[in-house]
DNA sequence: GTGAAGTGATTAGGGTGCTAATTATCAGCC
DNA sequence: GGCTGATAATTAGCACCCTAATCACTTCAC
């Protein structure tokens, strides 16, 4: 489920030609967006592929890491709030992303003994095998992915993604973001 | 709607940690995967959030800046295959598009005369007034995303974003094309 | 205690994406 | 002419994401 985008991104000719009716288009900045969207799209299908194959999207992916992570760290408990909060999505969707998982077998709703409002979710042994048998060809592809770039390119271009990926957290904040207090 | 993902990536000494328990984890590939793909979100979040404003999605933007380059350039016509083939959804996603921007009167369906079968899709008046009201502001949020990169970053970024792009498309070649013939 | 406010999880309803199946039309071959 | 296969668009049904509203429970003030 990438997003919508172009699929074949426009010519550098073009965005000049473009420019002459928007003066405020500045064709690099719109040749590093276009390109950092298409290529960003483009890593997310290769593993997304991967993970169809196996029954999983990206939010399911993203929430059983985070409960595996749990798993082999030393806490053991996982609120549907904390889930929500660390993989960025609102609770009504983590509402719907354990419901799928619960219904799968991947992970078991717990009550809180202390509390009753709040449930504790945890992983199945069942989800332990798979994320075993899946995550080795999620890392090659990753891997394989990168293999044309050097260390030094890698560290270049974590650089510069950190350079706009700053700009746009503090110029255009993230209003999901839920205030406490 | 970016890509769920973790909201805080993991730091490199977590990846060099976990890397232990997977011989198949290369921690730079890793660190740049995981940096494009939230770079990717961010700067997706940051035009999404303008489009939003106004009613627009990204795949909706993507449909009228596809029928105003046809109404910029020669052609006029552009059929609902066409605009599906060109923007890398399913036809079937393509109808739902056309349906709402239809209904908020930004495109009309055309029959065309020759073959019965076909829809040529146009974009309103309202919806040339409406475009050129936004692209001035979607510009500048470009701009300003990226602005912290010199001509020369935003040149390499461009090279090396490329390098992956191609990769991804040589190793893992796209599956949705349609295959004609 | 008891009522008010706050918090955790869920439900309801909408938008967008997908695949698979359907309908309408065209084109070719007997 | 009429059957067969291809093609255009749509519909049906699912997943996932959102916001807003709701329910259950806890906590705090009085």
């Amino acid at each position: 489920m990438p997003h919508l985008l172009l699929k074949d991104l426009p010519r550098y000719e073009c965005l000049l030609e473009a420019a002459k009716q928007f003066p405020n288009l500045d064709p690099s900045a719109c040749e590093v967006f276009l390109n950092l969207l298409r290529t960003g799209d483009e890593a997310f299908r290769v593993t997304d592929e991967h993970f169809q194959h196996n029954g999983l999207s990206q939010g399911r992916f993203t929430v059983l890491m985070l409960l595996f992570d749990k798993a082999c760290g030393q806490s053991h408990s996982c609120t549907p709030a904390a889930l929500a909060e660390r993989s960025g999505v609102t609770r009504a969707t983590m509402t719907g992303l354990i419901d799928t998982l619960e219904r799968d077998a991947m992970v078991v709703r717990k009550p809180d003994p202390a509390d009753r409002r709040m449930l504790s979710v945890e992983l199945t042994p069942r989800a332990l095998t798979f994320l075993a048998s899946i995550l080795p060809e999620h890392f090659r592809r990753i891997n394989d992915l990168m293999s044309p770039l050097s260390e030094t390119e890698r560290r270049t271009l974590v650089r510069l993604l950190g350079k706009i990926a700053v700009r746009a957290s503090e110029a255009f904040p993230a209003t999901n973001t839920l205030v406490h207090a």
